[in-house]
DNA sequence: GTCAAATAGTTTGATGTTCAAACAATATTT
DNA sequence: AAATATTGTTTGAACATCAAACTATTTGAC
């Protein structure tokens, strides 16, 4: 058992910094690198369709406001980000992407999926239903454990 | 079948993204909040038993041997690490925890291990296999991606 | 055996990431 | 209207990272 654990442990582990590697070798081999793989999760985290506000995206990113704000100017200046001013509060900032921040978007969305893919064709109907449990599980798990810290 | 895609990929981004901000919120909670996230995972990578030398553990974490360096002084500073010259071979330096470090490193080790555990109990022995079977997959997959990246 | 080339690691300058704290602008409450 | 709360920005400090220049040492060629 115990080594059982290790060994997912290990995959887990594994595959979080391929994931991290190759996404950052990708961009930098494509037409965006000037797109760091922190700023590529940003995008990712402001996402295609609704507008979202700088607190919601910061809170989405598990970041402080103040880092969004730095890494928005960032993002604005190289022209993948817009901010506009709420009309009904003027406080709000909501954050869009421009048409470039939106083919950046679909090019890291289709490498996740791709990724996915790969590993779900490889197994049955019923295998890829397991995986999705094991992977609700420890979901679950994080979850639960996320409500146990303080802010 | 879109749509399994879309939703093992979410548990992923999510897992991954919760495990990070987990890890770093332990941290800052306990004895060892002059410890962040990536010095944490330098000291993983340094490991507990044998030395490794300077290069080894930069290849291992996918940074530089300069980047290393730096992050290797803060630890030392900080009484996590220490640098021992080779006997043979004066160029090399070989890495090694501090008790320290070896205490932040079984403590870390701790959580990956309880993480992975709640996961496997919750399933049947047949469903971790499965598990298993699914993450090497993906492993492969992404073993065989770096492959076709240049350096 | 000596000199050139290769190897291991360090230093430095530039840019990015991150937080906490001080701040400014606007909205809400009293 | 004044006090308070909320939203976001700015700033200073520490860490993260790379590339390139550098130092020290070893290995290889002659």
């Amino acid at each position: 058992m115990d080594q059982r654990i290790d060994e997912v442990n290990g995959y887990l582990v594994s595959i979080f910094n391929d994931v991290l590697m190759i996404e950052e070798r990708t961009l930098q081999m494509s037409q965006f690198k000037d797109v760091s793989i922190k700023e590529m999760h940003t995008i990712d985290a402001i996402g295609m369709y609704q507008e979202h506000t700088t607190s919601e995206v910061a809170k989405k990113l598990g970041v402080t406001v103040g880092t969004l704000t730095v890494s928005v100017n960032n993002l604005v200046r190289k022209g993948y980000v817009n901010r506009v001013r709420s009309e009904t509060d003027r406080r709000v900032v909501q954050l869009a992407l421009t048409k470039r921040g939106r083919l950046l978007y679909r090019l890291h969305d289709k490498f996740h999926r791709d990724m996915v893919k790969e590993t779900i064709n490889e197994m049955g109907e019923k295998e890829s239903e397991v995986l999705m449990h094991g992977l609700k599980n420890l979901h679950g798990f994080l979850e639960r454990t996320k409500e146990q810290l303080p802010d």
